[in-house]
RNA sequence: CGGGGAGUAGCGCAGUCUGGGAGCGCACCUGCCUUGGGAGCAGGGGGUCGCAAGUUCGAAUCUUGUCUCCCCGACCA
């Protein structure tokens, strides 16, 4: 590719919206402009990395015998209706009416889609398993997109669709996914975990999400020092402790906690450990139905467990307002004494053998002390409701202790279950003409998302450092100074032909600018290896070669600096 | 959705409080000069100041409305 024919719009700038070092890039670098909030330009230089990733992740999904096709981003609203999302979906879901006033969405998931096409005609047991996928533009109309392509309303992802005709059967194409995932982020280099995690709106069984290590993700994940156990905190499991404790029950006792409301303070005022105080938060799945939560004083409520636990669909904090009419108290006080009727009691395990506690006493500026569960007051159930933090036992092996870490989430697997074959009857006859539902899996990849987050982790303060997979070139040759050195020109021009030739995806600088101005964009957008054919060099029959990632720099004879340019090249691309 | 902030040239911004000339840096165009890390000099083009209404002799500036964008907020009891 000619620079000087191409179009890489560089900034030296930073636009002021971007946030995060991948959408600042990105945007200098040329490879994205925004139309709209969370809506894109991929420009021709974002658009080459895209489809690298695209390739490995079809070379990959290809080879674990998933099957390509392509879906329609626009999807009818009875298909919605049918599976039920149409209601439970929510304003993310962007909703629109035709001409003749039937309602559409833009597709933000393909299960309903998929489902339907399989159950039309997938009949028999032999025409399984099957599996297909589909790399195709998504909208999701997100609260508050960011972050570039990191959290976009419109983008790129690959999602695959698994059918089995039992559950055993969904767990071995679950299985090659995962591994077909594995292999696809290990290719671009990319530092990630595969974590377990909770399904939310796609629902099933059991997922697990593949989490690229980075400071600015929106993810928290814990993983055990010593075992494989790696989880969302989202999900992330509270070993279980049985303290029993010894101490003598104290009596009962009410005390003033003027103004003090929230459970550290009342615990520095009553000068004791805040560890020996319950908390109490009141949630509602919004229809009415309240919930209230108990944990130890430090601790933090999982609303996703305490949701999961109640078998609600939607969960959030109560109102000021609301907790005051369905426990009878005021915000700050709050406890399970003499609480109203009706509202369920639930308590994060911590509670089990905590004895002597400071407690809400339902009542202004006052709290209990000296309260103890079982005696003071009734727990209808203990279940795990808390985050795991940083130094939490592991809860699969004895040693390990739990280390917390940010994550981008580029992949997601689930094991579907028969959520939406049951719901949209898709179903086959088996080797008994016995009519069955159908096993399914998702497996989703985001490919815009997964580009942004590798340059999250490959970048320095000159711009990015692609890994050469993801490069959208993997060399740049660079003639200095071509508009008066013709031979410089001509030289750097055989080095590109030969580079081609070679299969190598060469950016040959040809432009007529100041060496300083090309060193500056080759570095930005992140070429990973770099030849400088100059007037001097090449007196000596030399051209220097760069590797932007290490900074190493040397002159070489034109034919072995090509001849190392493919070894580099080569070596990055195998993968086995 | 709540709170905060911002819309002035392609990008980054000043000007708004205190009404009267639309500006600065980068980018862009022309010429000279320069050529191994975003040079220099000279000249030049480009903006209905987000949109609408109002106040005023006069509005980027004041008032009202509206649209868009950005940031913060889901552990606080």
């Amino acid at each position: 590719m000619l620079y000087s024919r191409y179009f890489i719009p560089t900034l030296k700038e930073t636009p002021s919206d971007a946030e995060v070092i991948s959408h600042q890039l990105m945007l200098r670098a040329g490879m994205i402009r925004k139309l709209s909030a969370g809506i894109y330009n991929y420009l021709p230089l974002g658009l080459r990395s895209i489809r690298k990733f695209e390739n490995i992740v079809r070379e990959e999904m290809n080879k674990a015998g998933a099957i390509e096709m392509l879906m329609p981003s626009v999807q009818p609203a009875e298909l919605w209706q049918e599976s039920g999302r149409w209601q439970f979906y929510g304003k993310e879901l962007l909703r629109f009416k035709d001409r003749k006033d039937n309602e559409f969405c833009m597709g933000p998931t393909h299960e309903e889609v998929i489902t339907d096409m399989v159950r039309r005609e997938i009949k028999s047991y032999r025409q399984m398993p099957l599996n297909f996928y589909q790399i195709q533009t998504k909208f999701r109309d997100e609260i508050r997109p960011r972050f570039g392509l990191m959290r976009g309303r419109e983008f790129i992802m690959k999602d695959a669709y698994s059918f089995d005709v039992d559950s055993a059967a969904a767990d071995l194409s679950y299985e090659k996914m995962y591994n077909a995932y594995v292999r696809i982020f290990e290719r671009c280099g990319l530092n990630f975990r595969a974590v377990e995690a909770d399904t939310g709106s796609i629902g099933g069984s059991s997922s697990h999400e593949f989490m690229v290590l980075a400071d600015s993700g929106e993810d928290a994940i814990v993983s055990c020092d010593s075992c494989r156990y790696a989880a969302n905190v989202e999900k992330a499991e509270v070993r279980p402790v049985s303290v029993t404790s010894n101490a003598e029950l104290m009596s009962l006792e009410k005390k003033a906690t003027p103004n003090k409301k929230a459970i550290i303070d009342v615990a520095a005022f009553l000068k004791v450990p805040v560890e020996t105080t319950i908390k109490a938060l009141v949630c509602t799945n919004g229809e009415g139905v309240f919930a209230m939560a108990l944990l130890r004083g430090d601790h933090d409520l999982n609303e996703i467990k305490l949701k999961n636990a109640m078998g609600w669909e939607e969960i959030r904090m109560a109102t000021d307002d609301e907790i005051l009419a369905a426990s009878g108290a005021p915000v700050g006080f709050l406890g399970p004494i003499g609480v109203k009727d009706g509202l369920v009691i639930i308590a994060d395990v911590a509670l089990n053998g905590m004895s002597n506690c400071v407690i809400g006493a339902n009542e202004t500026d006052m709290h209990y002390v000296g309260a103890n569960p079982g005696r003071d007051f009734m727990i209808e159930r203990i279940v795990d409701l808390r985050n795991v933090v940083a130094g939490d036992a592991c809860p699969r092996c004895e040693s390990g202790k739990m280390e917390m870490w940010r994550g981008i989430e580029v992949g997601h697997v689930f094991k579907l279950g028969t959520k939406y074959s049951e719901k949209l009857n898709a179903t086959y006859l088996d080797a008994d003409g016995k009519e069955t539902v159908i096993f399914m899996g998702c497996y989703g990849i985001g490919i815009g998302r997964t580009v942004a987050a590798s340059i999250e982790q490959n970048h320095d303060e000159n711009g990015i450092i692609f890994p050469i997979p993801l490069a959208p070139f993997h060399c740049s040759v660079v003639a200095l100074n071509p508009g008066k050195e013709t031979g410089v020109l001509a030289q750097a021009e055989e080095i590109y032909f030969k580079l081609e030739k070679l299969g190598i995806d060469v950016l040959f600088d040809d432009r007529d600018e100041r060496p300083g101005i090309k060193f500056k964009d080759n570095d930005l957008i992140g070429i990973p290896l770099r030849i400088v054919v100059g007037s001097k060099g090449l007196a000596e029959g030399k051209v220097e070669l760069k590797n932007r990632k290490t900074g190493d720099m040397q002159l070489l004879p034109i034919d072995e600096a090509i001849e190392q340019v493919r070894r580099i090249v080569d070596n990055a691309l195998v993968y086995e």
